[in-house]
DNA sequence: TCATTAATTTTGGTTAACCAAAATATTTTT
DNA sequence: AAAAATATTTTGGTTAACCAAAATTAATGA
């Protein structure tokens, strides 16, 4: 199997899993992987035969040890080409995933630890996500949607679910940017959008914005995340 | 066909053609890529059809303008990243053309031109390689190889033929790097080697070793080739 | 020029990565 | 627990990129 092949499928497996925790199933890999179930079936009977799953027939797909390893330095390799292009070239933070997918493939070790140690050894990306170190090491957070935030709670914005540069773009315009805090005012019920206070604005925000918005509940105050991008 | 294929076939044939000159055959080719004369024969059918190469068989291959074209950019992808790795990251030279390889096949315009603008527009790669612009203008040179200079004459080294690491590393140890200047004080002509003065030391060069060294007559002092790497 | 050597192309075959449609399983709904 | 819906796998087929061996073409040299 050829390597970018093998990548791609690792790293699909290990995000739908929830970092390798539950299991996965062939609709929605091929659906990621933009291929057809069928061609699924045979890519994971023979990453099962290289041993990075554990794959039973009409059952359902999980990593194994091996396969975790693995993925866990892909998505380091993209974390980090995403942090470089966005801190060093100035790319904006919609542009970088796309050039980061192709970068991720480059396996020379060497390479991304020169740029990670040039970047300072962060910790997140541009899109508040943990970037595994070269043992494969990730901060675990306890953060949340949005969507399940508390009114009159203030919460922290640290990450997105969603990367599409249409959904980033629009982040932007109403400054809703990774480490941005913000107060949920209240809650509509008849479409579940929310009213927030951002930046001395108040801005509603959809049921749809509120679910792809990762934050932390504002207690505990900027030690531990010191190191957050801005 | 893929690009990765195409383009390196295309890079291939542009060396071997000195630029896109002469005629390639189908070994020379074969030997290059590592790969089979049958499998040379039915690529170069494909980038005939698609109008990268005039190829008529069993007389020879050429790159059309197109070729040309696309395979200047691949050349300056692969430099621009070579210069990168050596400059920004502190890689080696003798490091830096296998990973470059890989780099090289990312063809993101945006992504080259952000790189060589932090670079500063370099025009010369760390093997004292041209680098051709985002137009495709190369700097041409009238440079020769050290095995052709003539004794009692002084030069100046511009660039190496053979990229290869143990060639590299031999060289450095040699002090006989790009821009360093030198006097041909002899030539033994039972093994044609080279009795040189550099850094004020003598020494002596193998044929293989004046063959690959790529070298300027000095008569005309450092301006145009001022922006030169050391 | 004719025979030999060398290069090139043809032919037949492989593997990886895909798809589409048919056949099976599995799950859900009633 | 059937029937219907959904998911998965099998089967048959394609294309790209490769190789090895046989056949052809071109080049060399005696």
């Amino acid at each position: 199997m050829k390597s970018e092949t093998l990548e791609n499928y690792l790293k699909t497996i290990y995000h739908l899993s929830a970092t390798g925790s539950v299991l996965v199933n062939n609709k929605d890999l091929a659906n990621r992987l933009g291929i057809h179930p069928s061609t699924v079936t045979e890519g994971l009977r023979k990453l099962h035969e290289l041993n990075y799953v554990i794959y039973e027939k009409s059952y359902g797909t999980r990593l194994t040890a091996e396969g975790i390893k693995l993925a866990l330095d892909i998505v380091r390799r993209h974390r980090i080409w995403e942090t470089y292009l966005a801190n060093e070239l100035g790319f904006g933070w919609d542009e970088v995933h796309e050039i980061a997918e192709e970068l991720e493939h480059i396996n020379n070790p060497k390479l991304i630890n020169k740029l990670a140690e040039k970047l300072g050894n962060p910790v997140f990306d541009p899109h508040g996500d943990p970037i595994p170190d070269k043992d494969g090491n990730i901060r675990n957070m306890n953060f949340m949607e949005l969507h399940d935030a508390q009114e009159q709670h203030g919460y922290r914005i640290m990450g997105v679910t969603d990367h599409s540069p249409v959904f980033l773009k629009y982040l932007e315009k109403q400054q809703l940017v990774i480490g941005a805090k913000l107060e949920v005012i209240g809650r509509e019920p008849f479409d579940n959008s929310l009213l927030i206070l951002c930046n001395g604005k108040e801005v509603a925000l959809s049921s749809k914005v509120a679910l792809n918005l990762i934050v932390e509940e504002e207690e505990s105050h900027g030690q531990f995340f010191s190191d957050l991008p801005h």
